[in-house]
DNA sequence: CTTGACAAGTAGATAATCTACGTATATAAT
DNA sequence: ATTATATACGTAGATTATCTACTTGTCAAG
């Protein structure tokens, strides 16, 4: 359905804490009950693309587990981003929910 | 920014009264305060889809000015999909939520 | 010693929307 | 009178986001 906000979304979380890939997908699908099920080809390029636009920096670190792991961490430039994403999407959804309730609400009167 | 919800918004316009393509522009960006700014590139062909699946159908007719419009009326079909279509966009944008609130709920307890 | 989960990645396809056109009429401005 | 602007309907091609499908590799369980 709705796209153009994945961005938002991996920001979100890696703004709370470090992630690897794998970990960002699992995050996605617990949060949202599933209906954010990111594919690993729709995940990594984002993730590529963020990096090249200095909105996430990477680095390799020893998971729990003993293995290596990619983590991305969130830098300055991308919490900016994050929350001027964050506005917009409250605007975008506040628009959609006054088109679809513009019947109820003349109703209403 | 978000995309794919175009169809349940012309589809919740139409489905409080018939409308020609212009005015459907129009009545967008009135009710989104110009968060939604379709392009005619977008909403006819669009139009012609949903026509084409039997979410609705067209007919001429005079409007108040003199001038005959093309006029789009929804379909039993079309209410059943638009209904369907606003349940998922409430799961979509509770879950958006959720997820970028995560941090804020966690940082909450 | 093979199967399946985890992990990172790329290539190509598909779909939604936009830009940029084209056409036509009516009205407002100069 | 001519020009510009708004309305109205439409199409073609480009762009972008995401998905499907594939590859490679490690580790654990059976």
């Amino acid at each position: 359905m709705s796209r153009g906000n994945t961005d938002m979304l991996v920001l979100s979380l890696i703004n709370e804490m470090d992630m690897y890939g794998y970990q960002i997908i699992d995050e996605l699908v617990k949060r949202s009950n599933h209906t954010f099920d990111l594919k690993t080809g729709t995940l990594y390029p984002l993730l590529h693309l963020l990096e090249q636009k200095k909105y996430v920096k990477s680095y390799e670190a020893e998971a729990s587990t003993g293995k290596i792991r990619k983590y991305y961490q969130i830098t300055d430039a991308g919490r900016k981003y994050l929350l001027l994403k964050q506005r917009e999407w409250e605007e975008y959804a506040n628009a959609v929910n006054r088109v679809i309730a513009g019947g109820v609400l003349l109703a209403g009167i």
